[in-house]
DNA sequence: TTTAAATCCGAGCAGCCCAGTTGGTTTTTG
DNA sequence: CAAAAACCAACTGGGCTGCTCGGATTTAAA
């Protein structure tokens, strides 16, 4: 799970195709023009979206793009898997299955990156269009700082 | 909450850190073997870490570096947030408090980011040095999907 | 049938940040 | 004094981002 802002700008511009969906497709000039957003660098992200069966295309005039599924069946984690590179994180970068676990003095952090990431996946595979689209953001993650709550940090000094 | 690589080094070596802890200070120079890093980034690094109070140095022959506070209160968002300039994501940036809210079509994915930063925040304010060294990550978030479970995206293509 | 709207495609490019290097200076122990 | 360490500032190569340019293909509208 990459989160740049490269997968940020595809996300707005989805958005923005689920709320005008309609009969017509929606053409990339309009989304460039109302996210302001490059036509060209729409162009590129919409590849991927494309390739990744997350959009259908329309070509010639009065094309567009429309979302292959209902913008309550897509979800924005696909949205950013897709554009993104994978990349694996965690520096002991994909040496075979064990070959972070072999000494663990220096990943002593393996554990942590990947609970993050499966807590940054959970979250957004929990998100679909729609509900982006009507300000459903579901927060049902978390209740309350787990013990000794330290408000805000950035307290203690000298 | 910028969550680079760079976070990623300070945290590996506060956990160093954190693990060899002793009535010495350790080196710097010892982390950087220990964790293949450079040296003079390592000094960067904790430079800023020693800004925001996380750590005490002591110079001179015999010397290095020690926790500010013990393993079990310095946690692991605060670390991220004194190397990694602060940036603001979502693009609107800061452009003043009501700046974006005001043409709600551009930013429609503004909540989205906003939320995904609390997720992020939450769970690493949530994680202590102690707790990566024990291994005792806290999987107390989320529990199951939340509904029509998709299991793991894509799927469907055409 | 021509025109033009749109998707497609590939190459290239300036700027930024990361991770590291270099070359010091200061402090302090032995 | 010598050496070990923290400190400090400037610079640098490479990679990624966001974007531009110049096309080509498809196809609806005129």
């Amino acid at each position: 799970m990459k989160l740049s802002t490269k997968g940020r700008y595809a996300v707005m511009a989805m958005v923005d195709l689920a709320r005008h969906a309609q009969a017509k497709p929606v053409s990339l000039s309009d989304i460039a023009t109302r996210q302001e957003i490059s036509l060209s660098y729409l162009e590129q992200l919409f590849a991927r979206l494309r390739r990744a069966g997350l959009v259908k295309s329309v070509r010639g005039p009065g094309g567009g793009y429309r979302l292959a599924r209902g913008s309550a069946e897509t979800r924005v984690s696909e949205i950013i898997l897709a554009v993104d590179e994978p990349i694996s994180a965690t520096r002991c970068t994909e040496m075979g299955a064990t070959g972070c676990r072999a000494d663990r003095s220096k990943c002593l952090t393996h554990d942590l990156w990947e609970e993050l990431g499966n807590q940054i996946h959970m979250f957004l595979n929990s998100v679909t269009l729609m509900d982006v689209l009507e300000r459903k953001l579901t927060t049902r993650f978390i209740e309350a700082p787990p013990a000794a709550a330290n408000s805000d940090s950035m307290a203690a000094a000298s």
